[in-house]
DNA sequence: TTTAGGG
DNA sequence: CCCTAAA
């Protein structure tokens, strides 16, 4: 049985008043931010906001809530764990050998945009190597943000967009009944394991009952529980894996989680080649041969990522048997490409009424996280106006975010707290630890770790489909708390790399334009490879947009509905997905400049192909994509064919028009016999 | 991935 | 601009 899930990570948990623990966590923060600064203490209350809810839900269960008392849950989800832990022969500790095989690249949109938090930004963000910063195009529209890796200054002239990623460590761990690892195997492994990764887990089980593996541990055929745990997608988090505490960016308005937008170019970020070296380690697939997998359950959980894109070639997936139990991990590096780059509407006018669902980050400023929540559901109207200009101090509040995805494949006979510790040590892996996995069913809290899946009826199908997690802070995370600065360090440690995010002074927009490779150099063409490629690639900010639009993307961004906590838990999936659907590109008119180039290059290369047209002419803008000059090529004709009257837009002139006309009657005409005659240097106009 | 077209 | 069938 395979079950989707997906896995909402509401931020809003840590309630305050009624715990000891919240207690004691706001007397942490008065103590910490007597010792530190009010730097500090953002990342202070980053932190302390990692506790929030998780919880799974197919779409179709209406939000469920949890009725018993926060307190009671914090008290019973912690003591199990601890009761667990102990009878555990190891407990959950996480070995992070393998930063990489759990990937985390949290992004922050943002637009920035008053002058005093600029410098610190760049400040702080000069020192996140992992940072990337991308020019200031629309929020909505991301486009290519990996070219510009790690320039500060770039930050200070127009920052935009933040991003920030980190990794996190390999799990590895195993308990009495259930022992779950993770590890990425080669490329190569990763790449053979595909077919049985992406099949049906019916598949892999029956492959594995064909012992295909197993030969060197007959006995593991006896084993009873087993755990599979598969397919950890990179996600994207607000953390920067080695910036300091007091380096977190300050982010102004509202921010929206983003999806990664890789594109072409990514791979200082993401690449995949890179990736896989850094989780090539002690490949254990094959050593300890197959296990076969009694009556799993197989239990994917979905931590999703807000587009329904598909894993793309990238995709690592490992599969790992150990032998206790079956460990499967997908790894996937999703890329989105350009031309499917999707980001996500926290909740535009459009469909505000989804909130909920949204990935929210936002930002409170002169309030403390405990107290703001209620008090401001929508933090970021008006924030500009009442943001004092002399006071840089930001602080943030992640009210949400999505995990990619978790596949967990475990067997019926599995007890809860197998269920519990599978999934926590899981989104620990995601989350760099200090949290505990509730469970609930039905809304309610399953306080039985030892009881199986099948006592408790998770796993029967009617059931599953109210299966929740919450995610609740945990003891352990309490020296972690008063002491950021060893957090951070531990995210450093945890996550990776210098390696994989190396600082990079590379491309930056910047950059010298290379020689354009054209051979043909022609008349003194207009080409926009060489401009650069900000001021196409930018949101177009005329002056008179890009205030209301900053304020029209700011409102569309964040407003999550100060919902309660336990309620906002529950999101429907059908929700998620259709505030996922893709957010389409922003308009950018086409400049007489552009249309000139376009044409001139369409002169010479003709119709049809419009690659090397966007190579010769738009090289480095690249928010017009071939398919974008083809569409305006179009636009062009049919203008050029309509009366003056008619058009609309900007006016282009009449001899551009012509020009049109004339290379597209003649290109028309040329199509046939292009076969034989395809002389490179073709002006044949002019 | 590109091209070609419809929406 | 988006989406997609085809190549």
């Amino acid at each position: 049985m395979v079950l989707e899930k997906r896995l909402e990570y509401g931020f809003n948990g840590y309630k305050v008043p009624p715990t000891p623990r919240a207690a004691r966590s706001v007397r942490r923060r008065c103590l910490f931010k007597s010792k530190a600064g009010n730097r500090q203490l953002r990342a202070f209350d980053l932190l302390a906001t990692v506790a929030g809810k998780i919880l799974l839900d197919t779409g179709r269960s209406p939000p469920s809530v949890d009725t018993s008392s926060g307190r009671e849950q914090q008290e019973v989800v912690v003591t199990s764990v601890e009761k667990e832990e102990k009878n555990e022969a190891e407990p959950f500790e996480e070995k992070s050998s393998d930063p990489d095989c759990y990937e985390r690249n949290f992004l922050f949109t943002e637009l920035v945009s008053e002058a005093p938090n600029l410098k610190i930004c760049s400040n702080e963000l000069a020192c996140a190597q992992n940072d990337v910063i991308s020019r200031p195009t629309s929020g909505i529209t991301t486009s290519d943000c990996s070219e510009k890796v790690g320039s500060a200054d770039q930050l200070v002239d127009d920052d935009c967009k933040l991003r920030l990623g980190i990794s996190s460590p390999t799990v590895d761990f195993e308990s009495s009944d259930c022992r779950v690892s993770a590890k990425c195997g080669s490329e190569d492994e990763g790449r053979k394991q595909i077919d049985n990764a992406s099949a049906n887990n019916k598949n892999l089980t029956i492959r594995n009952r064909n012992g295909m593996h197993s030969s060197g541990h007959p006995e593991a055929w006896d084993r009873k529980p087993s755990a599979l745990i598969s397919s950890v997608d990179s996600v994207k988090f607000p953390f920067c894996s080695n910036h300091t505490p007091g380096s977190l960016p300050v982010i102004r308005d509202c921010k929206k989680l983003v999806t990664r937008d890789d594109d072409e170019k990514s791979s200082e970020l993401n690449d995949p080649s890179t990736g896989n070296k850094a989780c090539r380690p002690p490949s254990r697939v094959g050593d300890h041969g197959t296990r076969k997998l009694l009556a799993s359950k197989h239990f994917k959980v979905t931590l999703d990522l807000k587009d329904d894109e598909h894993y793309n070639a990238d995709t690592e997936r490992c599969n790992y048997l150990n032998r206790k139990g079956n460990f499967k991990c997908e790894r996937s590096m999703r890329d989105y490409p350009f031309k499917k780059r999707k980001l996500y509407d926290c909740s535009s006018g459009s469909n505000s009424d989804e909130g909920i669902d949204s990935d929210g980050i936002c930002v409170v400023e002169n309030g403390t996280n405990e107290g703001e929540r209620d008090s401001s559901p929508t933090p970021l109207r008006g924030e500009h106006a009442s943001f004092p200009s002399g006071n840089p101090q930001v602080k943030l509040k992640i009210k949400s975010f999505r995990v990619p995805e978790l596949f967990i494949d475990i067997p019926e006979t599995a007890t809860v707290g197998c269920l519990k510790r599978t999934v926590m040590k899981a989104v620990n892996g995601l989350l760099g630890g200090g949290i505990c996995v509730g469970v609930l069913l039905q809304g309610k809290k399953i306080r039985d770790d030892n009881k199986t899946l099948l006592q408790t009826g998770i796993s029967l199908d009617n059931k599953v489909d109210t299966l929740g997690f919450t995610l609740e802070p945990s003891i352990t995370q309490a020296p972690i708390q008063s002491c950021p600065e060893d957090r951070s360090r531990q995210f450093v440690h945890d996550s990776q790399p210098r390696a994989r995010y190396p600082p990079t002074p590379s491309i930056t927009h910047n950059a010298v334009q290379q020689g354009n490779g054209d051979t043909t150099p022609d008349l003194p063409g207009i080409s926009f490879k060489n401009f650069k490629e900000s001021d196409y690639d930018s949101a177009p900010s005329p002056p008179d947009m890009s205030l209301q639009k900053t304020a029209t993307e700011t409102k569309a961004l964040v407003p999550i509905p100060a919902t309660k906590p336990d309620a906002l838990a529950v999101v429907p999936l059908r929700t998620l997905k259709r505030s996922e659907s893709a957010q389409r590109r922003i308009r950018r008119p086409f400049t007489v400049a552009e249309v000139e180039a376009l044409v001139q290059a369409v002169e010479k290369l003709g119709t049809g192909r419009w690659r090397d047209v966007k190579l010769r002419a738009f090289e480095n803008a690249k928010h017009r994509t071939y398919v974008d000059l083809k569409d305006k090529w179009k636009t062009l004709v049919h203008t050029a064919r309509i009366s003056p009257q008619q058009r609309r837009g900007e006016p282009v002139p009449q001899e551009l028009l012509d020009r049109v006309l004339t290379a597209h009657a003649y290109w028309s005409q040329q199509q046939p016999r292009q076969h034989f005659k395809s002389q490179p240097n073709t002006c044949l106009l002019l």
